[in-house]
DNA sequence: CTGAAAGCGCTTACAG
DNA sequence: CTGAAAGCGCTTACAG
């Protein structure tokens, strides 16, 4: 039961009143020099800790911004999940005085830029901390800039940027998602068959470093499983008619998979329409609805779930911690781990039940 | 930016004082009914929320205990996570005014009654909540129980007790993760090979759920796998022998998998003794340095993980949110996922990058 | 049964 | 540069 240290204790015991102390210890303007190291050294040998929870109640508001697609159509699912992650951090940290902007953005890309150009001309300098994606188009790139150059601490989801000082990035670790479905499919197919790989878009860096990880680990173990790449991402049309083409032409075709959740749909579409349901392995990246019907019919055999709940809601309690507690997170980059879903598991991911917590 | 309401506001509408509020709304004696009735309307009207963090700045400390094996020798992986777990959100929420007692007991179960009935004596009336484990001897039952009926809050954590009015149970759903197990194994072998399956110990209900969950997999596809078990758990030499035997004999074995920790790791050294690394699929239990070594050697073709972090990491949220804000969790159970970790995803687990918070 | 007051550990103007 | 004081939103004796 021994009495926790307090801002008190540190001032009685330096010889200060307790607002000096304060100034010393956040390394505020207005203490001298020999009084500041003083303060810190006794706060050091008594082990004194802050409490931020009474830091909470009288302190300015924090002003947090969350910019991430609006959970509608295509961003159903995914985005849904993000927004979700950062809302249960958020009420975890409800009563510590945090003023939160929520800006979902619509209709593509190019509108994130809009929402945070905006956002920093009506807010300036009043933006505390800044979450939103990394998965972004060149103007966005260049607003997120924009604000770090400012000095916002900005958190980025999903995706990173290269060589912008924000301060952390939480996503999933591509390369090891992509040589988890190479692993699995490698384990249940012969040596001398096909896998038929959906590899997305090869501007979208989750998807390529995806298919680099696939690729790294069938090389790594010496497969001689032959690899039919079909690439794209826009042209749904285009690319449901050459995965179409070689499901019908390469009957070597033992497996198939995809890096992309719409990439999933098509695949599991055209196995059905060509009669190859459960006669070749299949799995799919991303947990929403249609995949998951599709695993429960047995269309697709797995579901890679690269858990965008869990990467929201860790970002946010790094940017939030950070700015609380004024601790830079311990690294940069956070990889939240992929996790293969299964038929006799997909109950564990289902409606909301993703949410370990709570 | 509207501010939030406080007790203050609702004290000025309902016309009384900012006690009686706080009486009121926490159902504590004091407070005539028709007072209390408006306090409550009042506070319901305009969307009252108190502030915990305000609250706990004042109130009396709350006595939380946790009581686990010490994390040594057998107990060594597994119950680490669990401390950590618990310690990981005990950090979290360090500022809340919380006294949190410590108490690991050692050589077997059977100790964990007398930490409990020691720690009850030594406390009595001062203990605020406990968190346990649930995989208890008979003693350890009866000592949970009388805690319980004491009118301690009690969560407990890996196992549950039937039938006892604990407050809730964090736990893997044993019988998914032997689903899983049996799922992965079946797309990878033949239909005529057969399954050796380390049962563990028919009395550890964690053990034979996931053995009834791996044997209803197997039925509802109507697999033709033949399972050869060998149960046993506490004469290890003897466990060892049968598998030996079995591994020799039974040529048609495709796979092993074991649903202890320990069998896991047996099954592995017999595997290497007889020249059956990596001819064989092999699934261990349990995230801890033989089965990842094994793992990574290609002995082991994958661990099932079943997240003791996580669980205590959550019985502890839900405990210390019931003690705080007085919210019964919305559920008794609470099933955390397990995860199929693979040697491509390894990396992900290791060195207690499977905290992903912090 | 009810209110007024003190105080939890901080932060923030304000005065000097 | 430094201190004294007020106050964040609650809870808890204390007085009536």
């Amino acid at each position: 039961m021994e009495k926790r240290i307090t801002i008190k204790d540190i001032a009685q015991k330096a010889g200060v009143s307790a607002g000096t102390v304060h100034r010393a210890l956040t390394g505020k303007a207005g203490v001298g020099d020999e009084c500041r190291e003083r303060v810190i050294r006794v706060a050091q040998k008594e082990g004194y800790r802050p409490n931020y929870v009474a830091s909470s109640l009288k302190r300015k508001t924090l002003r947090i911004f969350a910019v991430f697609p609006g959970p509608t159509e295509n961003n159903r699912f995914f985005y849904t999940q993000v927004w979700q992650g950062f809302r249960d951090y958020i009420q975890e940290i409800s009563d510590y005085n945090l003023s939160i902007i929520e800006l979902p953005y619509y209709n593509g890309l190019n509108n994130q830029a809009n929402e945070l150009q905006e956002a920093f001309k009506r807010y300036e300098g009043e933006i505390d901390g800044l979450i939103t994606v990394g998965h972004v188009d060149e103007r966005g790139e260049a607003a997120i800039r924009s604000c770090i150059e400012y000095g916002i601490p900005v958190m980025l989801v999903c995706d990173d940027i290269k060589n912008a000082a924000r301060m952390g990035c939480v996503q999933a670790n591509y390369d090891v998602t992509g040589r988890m479905i190479a692993e699995l499919l490698c384990s249940q197919i012969p040596e001398d068959s096909s896998i038929l790989m959906c590899g997305g878009d090869v501007m979208v860096s989750s998807h390529y470093r995806m298919v680099q990880g696939f690729d790294a680990y069938l090389e790594e173990i010496g497969s001689r499983i032959n690899v039919i790449k079909v690439n794209g991402y826009h042209n749904s049309e285009d690319v449901r008619a050459r995965i179409r083409g070689k499901l019908e032409t390469e009957k070597s075709i033992a497996a198939v998979c995809s890096v992309s959740a719409r990439g999933s749909v098509m695949l599991a579409e055209e196995l059905s329409a060509l009669g190859l349901a459960g006669k070749v392995k299949a799995i799919g990246s991303d947990l929403f609805e249609e995949n998951i019907k599709n695993l429960k019919a047995g269309i697709l055999t797995n579901i890679i779930y690269k858990n965008p709940y869990r990467q929201a809601y860790l970002a946010t309690k790094l940017l939030i911690d950070y700015l609380i507690k004024d601790e830079r997170p311990i690294r940069e980059t956070f990889y939240v781990d992929s996790i293969m879903v299964f038929r006799s598991n997909v109950s564990m991911y289902e409606n909301g039940y993703y949410r370990t917590n709570l």
